[in-house]
This record gives structure tokens, C-alpha cells and sequence, in this order.
DNA sequence: ATATAAACTGACTAATCACTCTACAAATGT
DNA sequence: ACATTTGTAGAGTGATTAGTCAGTTTATAT
């Protein structure tokens, strides 16, 4: 395994049982099984590391579920892949997803260009303002809708991860907790 | 004003800011006008600090909140009371709700004793269990009702802190919001 | 008035941390 | 064969930090 994609890793797994500040960099390195001047020549600064693991994740995250997305026909399973497969590679990559909640509501997601951030949720977004374009979802503002979606995507796997449930339950409330939100978003005259 | 009110206080200023890590107890010491010695007077650690504060800023909010819950005659009226005035709060007070969440997604959480946390959340999950076991709600665990519930609220305070109404629509929207909550939780028998 | 306790101070410390530096090894190009 | 870049190591450094301590002021009780 290449030395950088180990130290990612391991700060991974560390950042989200200590916090950022709560790990330092030495104990990434040694976890890592590389030395201390050894990451710092693949990441200037401790926040560079954090920022990287940040975009990686993220972009990890995105090409799945751009896959996914894509397989959809109907605008209607487009947005349920969307969600259900957001879900299941949270509950499939639980590290990766908290960490992505973690740096969100951290500091640190200041030190991300806001540019960025729009380039990340580009396409979703482009979705969905399409459906309200289309009189498919409400007439709300697209940015409102996005975010009740993904705060929705948020609030059940916090629940899938509190409530450990097997994994026929999960599939299960998985559907229900989409035809939920499915019900909230559309449309009433175009059902 | 009492040093140990002007410590906590100080102290949620700097960790909305700079985390808590980022924010040395020294300098919360020298914002809040007290001597470095008086901070651990009052508290043992600064872990002490930042879980005080976390239970005082939940305790606050939840004690404006039962009133206003309390207001309501129907249950439906409670519900909105608690949804409606989470975010009324929220935008009063957006250090305090924003810190609220920053905890809630870091690794600090796991020093408050689960006992407390239920404790926080006894008298929503309460009246939301009511509201299952009434048929008012759709038959789903009331766990799961009271994590969609909150990240809806979580969701709706993101959008109204990022597009910066006027408060007009800021009622407006909030208003509208609880109903696409109500629509998707409610048991269409009922309806 | 005096004793006792509580509040308060700020210099101090031991530990820790992000990051640097020098040296060496491996790969790559010529 | 040689030169140059790239990767790796790990001891070292200066700054910073949580927490202490010895001593002073203020409040309270008798």
C-alpha cells in the first residue's frame, strides 16, 4: 500500500475516534507505519491532510453514487438512488460517512473554498433543481429542497447506526424512509 | 456578571469560532476577564467546560421549548410549538444552536453519559411516542420519528442561516416547512 | 473583631505538538 | 556510469498548552 493513501487512511480512523486537534500527527505517522518527516512530504500542513481526506471522502461518496444515479430512468428513481444509495454506503463505509458529518460541522470547513463545496453538490443539485423545473417536486426553492434531503439522509442513518437493526430491516426502513420523503418533496398535482 | 457565567459564555464564542481544540483556555481566560486560575476553579478541565456548556446550552433550549410546547392545545399544536420554536430559537441564538450541533458531530459527545443524553430528550420522545401509539403518526418506531423530526429542524436552520431572508419569509418558510414535516409523518387514516 | 472558607490571581511547569532539518536511499533520466 | 530528483527517516526545535501552586483578596460566620 502506497505511504499516502496509508497515512489518509489511518488519519481516518483516527480523526474520528479522537477529533482533529485530539490527534497529532505523530500518532498518525506511527499508526501509519511511516515516519513523521515522511508526512509532512505528502502534506505541507496537518490542515492539508484534513482538507485532502475531506475532498477524497467526499469524491469517493460522489462517484457512487453518480453511478447509481445515472442507472435511474425515471427522475423518481434517480432520487430514490440518490438517497437509498447514499444510505447504504454509509452504513457500508460508516468511518467515512461520520467523518464527512464531522468535518461539516467543524471549523474546518471554512479552510474548503466555497467553490468547492458547489462543485461537490453540483450535480445533485442540477437534479433536482430539474424536478422542480419540471413541477415534479414543489415549488420551493431548490436550495431548501436539497437540504431537507440530505438532512433527511443524515437523520436516518444516524438512526441506522443507533438502532442496529439486520440487514433486511435496514433495506426495509431504508424504502419507507424514502417513500417518506418522496411524499413530503412531491408535488401533490402530479400525483 | 458572574465569572463563571462570563467563562462559559466566552467560551462558546471561541469554540463556535475555532473549535474546541483550536481555542486554548488561556484565551478564554483573558476574553472572559478572569485569571487562567479562576477558569480551572470552576471547572476541573476543560473537558469539564465544554460538557458544561453543553448541558447548560441543551438545558436552555429545551426549557424554552417545553413552555412553548406546552402551549399548545392539540397534539398537532404541540408538534408545531416544538418545530416552529426550535428554529425561532435557533436563529435567535445561532452561536448556541450551532454549537449544539458541533458538538453533537464530534467525538466530545461520548463523554456525556447516555443516561443524559435520554434525559435531554425524554419529554419529546414522550410526546412524540403519544402521538405513535395514538395513530396520529404513522406506525413507524418512535425513534425513528423523533431522528427525522430533528434532522428536519437541523436541515431547515442550515437553509435559513445560509440564504439570509428577511423574517418575514424566514416565518413564511419555516411555516411551510413544518407542514411538508407534518404531511410526511402524519397517518394519512387520520387525515 | 477574628477565624475560616471561598474566590481569585498569574507566574510557572512538564508535556506535547506541528513542523524542520540533515542525511541517506531509491528511483529515474541521460 | 553519473547526476538529479524523489522518497524516507528520525532526531531536534521552538512554540504552545492544560493544568498547578503558592499566595492574596474578598466574603461569611461566629
Amino acid at each position: 500500500m502506497d505511504k499516502s493513501a496509508s497515512i489518509l487512511s489511518t488519519a481516518l480512523k483516527l480523526f474520528v475516534q479522537y477529533g482533529f486537534h485530539g490527534t497529532p500527527t505523530s500518532k498518525i505517522a506511527v499508526e501509519a507505519g511511516v515516519s513523521n518527516g515522511t508526512l509532512f512530504h505528502y502534506f505541507k500542513t496537518k490542515d492539508e491532510l484534513v482538507v485532502t481526506l475531506y475532498n477524497q471522502t467526499k469524491e469517493e461518496l460522489n462517484t457512487h453514487l453518480f453511478e447509481k444515479i445515472d442507472q435511474g430512468e425515471t427522475f423518481k428513481d434517480k432520487f430514490r438512488n440518490m438517497f437509498v444509495y447514499s444510505l447504504k454506503w454509509g452504513v457500508a463505509h460508516p468511518e467515512e460517512f461520520f467523518f464527512l458529518q464531522q468535518f461539516h460541522f467543524s471549523p474546518h470547513l471554512a479552510l474548503v473554498p466555497a467553490e468547492d463545496i458547489a462543485r461537490h453538490s453540483q450535480k445533485h443539485t442540477q437534479l433536482l433543481e430539474g424536478a422542480v423545473q419540471a413541477g415534479i417536486f414543489k415549488y420551493l426553492p431548490t436550495e431548501l429542497i436539497a437540504t431537507l434531503a440530505w438532512s433527511q439522509i443524515n437523520g436516518m442513518y444516524e438512526f441506522l447506526v443507533k438502532c442496529d437493526l439486520c440487514s433486511d430491516k435496514k433495506e426495509q426502513i431504508i424504502n419507507d424512509a424514502f417513500d417518506l420523503t418522496w411524499l413530503m418533496l412531491v408535488n401533490p398535482a402530479k400525483l
